[in-house]
DNA sequence: GCCGTTTTCGGCCCGACTGTTTTCAGTCG
């Protein structure tokens, strides 16, 4: 029995029982359980006594024992008897909870949404104590785009919003503070929607604001201190503004950074000192409020370090605090490996990149455009990557106090051979090699020219390394583990890359290449100067993974990263 | 259903908003 078939199984049961309206303490319990069981890292053949995890008692291990000898829950299997499966994803609703379809479904005899739709347009629903006219309204409302909305909507495609929502609230001098908080604050791959913190004492101006200036769909939620709104965006995309007071703003941010495990670990901490934490401040012994200046005060004050909030997940960063020293930050990062410029796809020229990296306090970078195969991405011929030398030896006359080396993302061909010959390749400072062809070939198949690549003595990294697009496609599905082994073996580079679309390695994987102490770059794959911005992205991803700044390239002195690309010359 | 330096009962994170009510339940984050 798979684990994940047990954590999806007690899910499972929770969701079930809150459509039975059950207490709703017991179906956190179910929902706890499996939380507890995700949380740990062992596998169901090394736990021993399933009862000594905590959130797991007697009654959901029962359900866990029963899964491991008969494959199935009876549990389970008696909810499913009496609950209809159609009731399920009724629960996505908004505004619909357990409660409510448990009670449409006793009163009304509702079990889907075909007949929930019947019931609304017959007049059914707003004849129950509880629900009315506007609740019938609603629902038929959201019944009509049900399904057909994006529920999490992938990183690439907020990134923008959120840049402009910050442009919005910086121009307006009654905002005294903002900052984006919620999921995407936590660097997650998808969110739900995007959550703004704004210090203001002037609620009325910046609401105002906010509808006049903002391409609006939908107006969600317009209370004292909680604006919600859908932004009219190719993908309709919610953003939730919290209006607070300049003392409340540190505590409101924690709050709504959240995750929500995060939060409850903190919350658990305070009330052990008799304290307690809510988004206005911290509820002292004496029943006073204490408020902070900043995050760092409000941790401090639980005798915390700072904890960035991309590791503010399961609530177990509070076990790992010793290990937050040694996180990367974008403050250690003296190095891009992976860009272009005109001479292939990109929009700059190799100064104009050059000035830029410099403008962001680097002290190095690799230049490194597309070769000839690419074609639509205007590859470079040998003859051109020759010509280019000279773009990059003018720049590095006329700035000595930084270095562009030349470099290449090579491709590696469907045939399994790669783009550029030995002697080309021997030439380069930095040659990175890449998939950009043929995704759906085997397994096998992909594994061999990952081979090629990463045994030539002359490649220093990989890039990108499955090609998966964040939340639209999974890449060309190389057999990641192994490719850490052989990166470890021949003292490759992996990449995080960090552009928003890509993010990959992901978070498993970079765990993974951490633990074979295998080198990992972060690089933008910058192809014009305002993506140089990624870096910061991948800064943070890395610290998802608990990415130690060691193992970090671009954290690297000039010297060591030359000593580190000149050895494989030498072999 | 789970848990325990408030330890076998009683609480479980906390508060806003909406729509329903006429003081509150349900939902949501």
């Amino acid at each position: 029995m798979n684990k994940k078939i047990i954590i999806r199984t007690l899910e499972k049961i929770a969701l079930y029982m809150e459509l039975q309206a059950e207490n709703p303490f017991k179906v956190s319990a179910f929902r706890k359980a499996a939380a507890a069981l995700e949380a740990d890292e062992r596998s169901l053949s090394e736990i021993d006594d399933i009862t000594a995890i905590k959130g797991i008692g007697k009654g959901t291990a029962s359900v866990i024992i029963e899964l491991m000898e008969k494959g199935e829950s009876s549990v389970l299997k008696e909810l499913e008897g009496i609950v209809p499966k159609g009731l399920i994803p009724l629960m996505k609703l908004p505004g619909l909870g357990g409660k409510k379809l448990a009670k449409l479904y006793q009163e009304l005899n509702i079990v889907d949404a075909e007949t929930l739709k019947n019931a609304c347009e017959a007049g059914k629903v707003r004849e129950l104590a509880g629900f009315a006219a506007k609740t019938e309204e609603k629902i038929l409302k959201e019944l009509e785009n049900f399904g057909t909305r994006a529920e999490r909507l992938p990183i690439w495609q907020l990134e923008p919003v959120v840049l402009e929502i910050n442009e919005l609230l910086a121009s307006l001098p009654e905002v005294e503070l903002f900052s984006v908080a919620g999921s995407f604050r936590r660097v997650a791959e998808t969110s739900k929607d995007i959550d703004f913190i704004v210090a203001t004492k002037e609620y009325e101006v910046v609401r105002e604001a906010i509808f006049k200036r903002l391409a609006i769909l939908e107006t969600v939620a317009a209370g004292d201190t909680k604006v919600s709104v859908v932004l009219d965006r190719e993908e309709p995309v919610s953003v939730d503004f919290r209006l607070v007071k300049r003392e409340e703003y540190a505590t409101a941010l924690h709050h709504f950074t959240g995750s929500k495990d995060h939060n409850v670990r903190m919350r658990q901490l305070a009330k052990s000192l008799g304290k307690k934490i809510s988004e206005y401040g911290v509820e002292q012994e004496d029943g006073t409020i204490e408020t902070f200046e900043t995050e760092e005060a409000f941790f401090a004050h639980f005798n915390l370090p700072f904890i960035p909030p991309t590791v503010r997940e399961s609530g177990k960063e509070l076990d790992r605090l010793d290990e937050l020293q040694d996180l990367i930050t974008l403050d250690n990062i003296v190095a891009d490996l992976h860009m272009h410029t005109t001479w292939s796809d990109g929009a700059h020229s190799v100064s104009e990149m050059g000035h830029a990296l410099m403008e962001k306090g680097y002290s190095y970078a690799v230049i490194t455009d597309h070769s000839q195969y690419l074609k639509v991405a205007n590859g470079l011929t040998p003859e051109r990557l020759e010509l280019q030398k000279l773009d990059i030896y003018a720049f590095n006359k006329a700035n000595p106090d930084f270095r562009l080396y030349r470099g290449t993302e090579m491709d590696i061909l469907p045939d399994g051979t790669l783009d550029f010959e030995d002697d080309m390749l021997k030439d380069l400072d930095f040659v990175i090699a890449s998939i950009h062809s043929s995704f759906t070939q085997s397994q096998d198949k992909i594994m061999a020219r990952l081979k090629t690549a990463i045994e030539n003595p002359y490649v220093h990294m990989i890039a990108h390394p499955t090609g998966r697009i964040v939340g639209q496609r999974g890449g060309y599905d190389p057999d990641v583990p192994l490719l850490i082994e052989w990166a470890a073996e021949n003292g490759k580079i992996l990449e995080l890359n960090a552009s928003p679309y890509r993010l990959d390695l992901s978070i498993e994987y970079l765990q993974l290449a951490m633990e074979k102490n295998v080198p990992i770059a972060i690089n933008t794959d910058a192809h014009a100067i305002d993506q140089l911005r990624y870096m910061d992205m991948g800064v943070k991803y890395a610290q998802k993974a608990w990415l130690k700044k060691e193992l970090i390239v671009n954290t690297w002195s000039r010297e060591k990263f030359e000593a580190f690309i000149k050895k494989n010359k030498e072999k």
